[in-house]
DNA sequence: AAAGATATGTCAATATAACTGACCCAAAAA
DNA sequence: TTTTTGGGTCAGTTATATTGACATATCTTT
C-alpha cells in the first residue's frame, strides 16, 4: 500500500478529535435560545430535520436520528405542547404522520439558525469556493462510508 | 455583500446537518468494543484525549471536554478502577495530576481506534491530498470561529 | 375476507452522561 | 500571610437515551 502522508494514523486521530469539536461547538451555539423554550439539543435536532425535510414522517425522523421511537416521542410531545410543530395524517397512507413546523416553529428555527449560522458562515467566508466544495465532498464520504 | 453561492443558507443548513451525522457515525463505530469494558462514549473521549495528549492534566482535559469536573471524575474513577489509566503528581506543580494510558489502556485505545479508523481512512483514501488538506482547513476554521 | 406486515403510540423501568451547588484540602502565588 | 489555583467529593437533579412489552389502526398479501 502506498504510504500516503495524509493517511497516517496521527492525522486520522486528529480528524476524529476535530470532528468531535466541530460537532460540539456547532450545536452549543444556540443553547441559550433553546433554554428560553425549555428545549435541549434533542429538540433542536428534530426541529432542524423538520425544517429541512418538511412533511417528514415519524419513521423518516427515526432513520435520520437513529434513536428509538420512545425517545423521539418524548421530544415530539414537547414540541406539540409548545405549538412548535403540527402533525397531519398521511393522505395516501393514513397510518403515516407528516410533520411540519407551524409559524411558531419557523420563528424558533430562525432564531436557532441565526446563532448557529455565524460559526459556519464565518468559517466558509474565510475559505475559497474550492475548499468548501472539497470540505463537503470529504464530509459526505465520511458519512456514507 | 457578495452573493457567494456556497454561503447560501440552505448550504449552511446542510453542513450543520452533516456535521451531526459525521460526528455520530464516527463515534458510533467503536461502541461494541466499549461495551465489552462497560465503557461509554464519555470514557472513549477521555481515553482518546489522553492518548493524543499524554500527561495531560485534569484542567487540560476539562478545557478540551468542556464538562464539569464532577462529570469528568466519574469517568476517571471508572478508568482507574479498570486500570486503563495512571495518574502521577506533577513534579513542578504538585497540585497538578498528569494522566497517562497504561499498557491496558493503550491496548484498549488501539482496539477502539481500529474500529474508528476504517471510516475515516476509507473516506480519505477516496479523496485526493488536496481535498484532505482543504477539509482540514475548513474544519479548523469551524472549530476556531 | 382473513392473515400478516407496517406505522405509530404508550407504559414502565433503567442507563448514561451531564448538570448545580456546596464543601474540602494542599500547594502555589501574590 | 493571605489569596488563588488545582484537584476531589457528596448529594441531588436533569436530559437523553435505552429495553421490553403491548395496543391500535391501516395497508398488503394471500
Amino acid at each position: 500500500m502506498r504510504d500516503l502522508l495524509y493517511l497516517k494514523d496521527d492525522q486520522i486521530k486528529d480528524f476524529i478529535e476535530q470532528i468531535f469539536y466541530a460537532y460540539r461547538e456547532t450545536y452549543s451555539d444556540p443553547k441559550k435560545i433553546l433554554k428560553k423554550y425549555s428545549f435541549g439539543t434533542a429538540h433542536h435536532r428534530v426541529i432542524h430535520l423538520i425544517e429541512r425535510h418538511s412533511g417528514i414522517t415519524i419513521s423518516g425522523l427515526l432513520s435520520k436520528l437513529k434513536i428509538t421511537k420512545q425517545s423521539l416521542n418524548r421530544v415530539l410531545r414537547d414540541l406539540i405542547k409548545n405549538k412548535t410543530i403540527m402533525i397531519k395524517k398521511g393522505e395516501v397512507d393514513s397510518r403515516q404522520r407528516h410533520i411540519f413546523l407551524n409559524e411558531k416553529g419557523k420563528r424558533l428555527f430562525d432564531e436557532i439558525f441565526f446563532e448557529q449560522k455565524k460559526r459556519i458562515y464565518n468559517a466558509l467566508k474565510k475559505s475559497d469556493a474550492d475548499s468548501v466544495i472539497k470540505f463537503k465532498n470529504v464530509l459526505d464520504k465520511i458519512i456514507n462510508e
